[in-house]
DNA sequence: TCTTACGACCTATCCACAACCTGAG
DNA sequence: TTCTCAGGTTGTGGATAGGTCGTAA
């Protein structure tokens, strides 16, 4: 959605009442709650939240559990109540506790709340506690549904639990006492570039910074696919080829390319197929909308 | 290079009302 | 604990307004 339209088009007619929430905006340093905070070590590939291919959608931003998932072909966030609604908007802004798991090629993380009780009303600064109570009486609809998050939000998230589990996490997360939680990832950049030193070029393009790759981009196209393994990102199959001089079996380099080409193909097709339309969730209101009477677009009385 | 005009494109908003949800008793 | 009921909330589609973007002059 471009933010620059929705900020004029509210300005243009009367400001409708949002639908949803960012809790990025919302979860304040000062507002967070950390007293008995309980946080375990995510197990890995915390750097590949910074390829999702796919632009998530803004809808459903609340929802009751935040997972992050990831395969080799598609790095993606949710939100499902796959726990049986142990966690809930509450849980969300109050972030009483940070878990993860990790089993074969998925890891999650899962926000829950260990005091439910907290105060909405101050989290939302006491003018949209009805909005907050609206989301929350919509938890649990549709307890597996894929669900999309702001991608800023997300990382932003992202940097919290790794600056947590760090060896070098900021002690005022955990200390109750401490207002400010602004925590701040520092990297040691110097100590980064001198373990990459020895394993080609930080960049695809070794000249210009990496930034998310375009799928049409010949050099994804022959062969480099992206994948994430325990917190790396991987360049499994053509790597040798690029930075090291080929693999020097033709053959081999033939059916891999053919691999390579129907994997590209399923990956295009996968991010085509996405669904980027509307959702009917409750098909008997589709039904009775479409019967229903208009004028230039507009429901009408009926006589 | 900058400005202006224009068309194409995009999307939030509006409406009524049945379905759905929630809390009280 | 379960049921009922009242009242509030949500979701639905087509037309439209008005902003954005790209292009040409």
């Amino acid at each position: 959605m471009n933010t620059r339209r929705f900020k004029s088009r509210k300005s243009r007619t009367r400001a409708k009442k949002p639908k949803f929430l960012s809790l990025r905006l919302q979860l304040s340093p000062d507002e967070s709650k950390t007293a008995g905070k309980q946080t375990e070590m995510p197990t890995s590939a915390d750097a590949c939240h910074q390829l999702d291919l796919f632009p998530p959608h803004p809808e459903n931003l609340v929802e009751e559990k935040y997972t992050y998932t990831h395969d080799q072909d598609n790095v993606a966030y949710f939100f499902s109540a796959g726990d049986g609604g142990a966690s809930t908007l509450t849980g969300l802004l109050d972030a009483s506790a940070i878990t993860t798991s990790s089993s074969n090629n998925k890891n999650s993380i899962s926000i829950t709340s260990l005091s439910p009780s907290a105060s909405l009303t101050y989290a939302y600064g006491g003018q949209n506690s009805e909005l907050a109570r609206t989301a929350l009486r919509n938890k649990e609809r549709e307890p597996s549904e894929e669900k999309w998050v702001y991608y800023s939000e997300v990382v932003e998230r992202k940097v919290k639990e790794e600056e947590v589990t760090s060896g070098a996490a900021d002690l005022r997360w955990k200390d109750p006492s401490t207002k400010t939680q602004r925590l701040s990832l520092k990297l040691d950049y110097e100590d980064i570039l001198n373990a990459w030193s020895d394993k080609g070029p930080l960049y695809i393009h070794a000249e210009t910074p990496q930034t998310v790759p375009d799928i049409n981009d010949e050099f994804l196209a022959h062969g480099v696919s992206w994948g994430c393994n325990g917190g790396s990102w991987t360049v499994p199959e053509m790597a040798g080829n690029i930075y090291n001089g080929g693999i020097g079996v033709k053959k081999e380099e033939e059916m891999k390319l053919g691999q390579r080409e129907a994997s590209v193909l399923r990956y295009k097709e996968k991010r085509q197929n996405r669904l980027f339309a509307k959702k009917i969730r409750y098909q008997v209101r589709k039904l009775n909308a479409e019967k229903r009477p208009r004028v230039k677009g507009r429901f009408v009385k009926r006589d």
